[in-house]
DNA sequence: CACCCTTTGAAGGCC
DNA sequence: GGCCTTCAAAGGGTG
């Protein structure tokens, strides 16, 4: 892909790298947020322009910076540290193993995170081999040192790497045996043994999200009636598959609380969100291939799954039950209907580009910038900023959604706006 | 206690 | 095909 190709360099450069997000609302909204302090803000803002400035330096300027936020967690490593660090363009250092063991999203680790304190922060420190979870496709580690020497083995069931669709679905602990690879599981599933009847990683009780840990724990503390008793009326959810960016926040979560102290979810994941956003292709590729592989190996787990079944199990949002309630047509969602055909000079560089604006269409709001006065920002008529399609033409088929999707996931974003915002950086 | 907030990406339904 | 909605994670905040 284009946009992974690291040949032409400049292309990755990120030049065209147009990347949206509100980044006006994102400091107005911080403002407004719970965090008022300035230092906080300016925490905030330090953080993300740590990741502009790598941005507008190079990708090894990045690395350079991904390192020292490594050093963080030096202290929690230390015993890894004869462990290359480096392997994978840096990426996947710090906390981002146990995929496909650890890093498996929790919902995906019917027996919770192997520490029981831990489930909060990724991996690595859960005392992981910081690479084998890191590299689950091309280092994918059959025998991760989590998995319980003394889990049932099951005869004549032997588990082989599979490059195309490695462990992703960490199997669970005493129910599927790390001997049976992950083909076995599949079949059995398929076969037969349905995803409800084995309480696989993706699978979780229905409800609250913390729930999946009290149904881990009480597996182990209650007795096998009660549990039946609480299982049976329940039907397990298969949570979706985690996204490219449900990956990277996973992943970078602990990094940014242990960095800047901040608990609220709702203002990491800005600064994820801004962070995302400062990736370099490459370094969002890697992500998006994670998470192609994820929904790969979804899809073959359960393959009659589909993201509706969990339609309605959560609440509706008050922006959404707002939106059905009194569809408010006169609070425009697009540039088009906000500014008017006639006055397409205001309308945010992809919505002149293309005539219309996805984050307007999908979001309620533009994430393209516009200017402080309200014109439009002119951007480059750049090719449209397709998610870095980690799948290579000669690897990889293009991710479903790429093939799906008519329009590209992401809009693109003038680069150089990024860098007016940053503070640090005056280019 | 249940929901909100906040982010991006994926998926699926509707037209 | 375009548009729209919902969910995925997370955990403090809020009513």
């Amino acid at each position: 892909m284009p946009q992974l190709n690291g040949g032409g360099g400049d292309d990755l450069g990120a030049n065209d790298e147009m990347i949206p997000f509100k980044d006006e609302e994102d400091h107005e909204k911080i403002r407004e947020s719970a965090f008022t302090e300035s230092d906080l803000a300016d925490l905030k803002s330090s953080l993300v322009n740590e990741s502009e400035i790598s941005q507008n330096s190079n990708s090894a300027v990045i690395r350079r910076g991904q390192q020292e936020d490594q050093r963080i967690y030096t202290d929690k490593r230390e015993h890894l540290d004869d462990v290359p660090k480096h392997q994978d363009g840096g990426m996947y250092k710090a906390s981002y193993s146990g995929y496909p063991f650890l890093m498996l999203p929790e919902p995906y680790l019917p027996n919770g995170p192997v520490s029981p304190s831990s489930n909060k922060v990724s991996v690595v420190q859960q005392g992981m081999h910081p690479l084998t979870p890191l590299l689950p496709y091309d280092h994918f580690n059959p025998s991760p040192p989590h998995i319980p020497t003394d889990v049932s083995q099951k005869p004549g069931v032997h588990r082989h790497q599979s490059q195309e669709i490695s462990g992703f679905y960490s199997l669970p602990q005493g129910q599927i045996t790390p001997s049976m690879n992950w083909f076995s599981h599949s079949l059995m599933l398929q076969s037969g043994m349905h995803p409800t009847g084995i309480p696989h990683p993706a699978i979780v009780p229905p409800s609250g999200k913390q729930e999946h840990d009290q149904f881990d724990r009480n597996i182990y503390t209650k007795s096998h009636a009660e549990m039946k008793r609480e299982k049976e009326p329940k039907k397990p959810v298969i949570k979706k598959p985690l996204n490219a960016f449900m990956l990277y926040m996973k992943e970078m979560r602990a990094k940014v609380i242990a960095e800047c102290t901040l608990k609220e979810s709702a203002a990491i994941n800005q600064i994820l969100g801004r962070r995302w956003h400062a990736l370099t292709r490459e370094e969002q590729a890697k992500y998006y291939e994670l998470a192609r592989k994820e929904r790969q190996l979804h899809m073959q787990l359960y393959p009659s799954w589909s993201a509706r079944d969990n339609y309605g199990k959560k609440k509706r949002r008050k922006r959404d039950k707002q939106q059905d309630s009194g569809t408010d047509p006169s609070s425009p969602k697009k540039c088009r209907a906000r500014f008017g055909l006639n006055q397409q000079t205001d309308w945010c560089g992809p919505c002149r580009r293309k005539k219309k604006c996805i984050r307007y269409l999908q979001r309620g709001r533009c994430a393209s910038p516009h200017s402080s006065d309200g014109s439009a920002i002119d951007s480059p008529p750049s090719p449209v900023n397709h998610p870095p399609n980690p799948a290579s033409p000669t690897s990889s088929p293009l991710p479903q959604s790429a093939k799906r999707s008519a329009h590209p996931p992401r809009l693109s974003l003038d680069f150089s706006r990024i860098k007016t915002e940053s503070h640090n950086n005056p280019d």
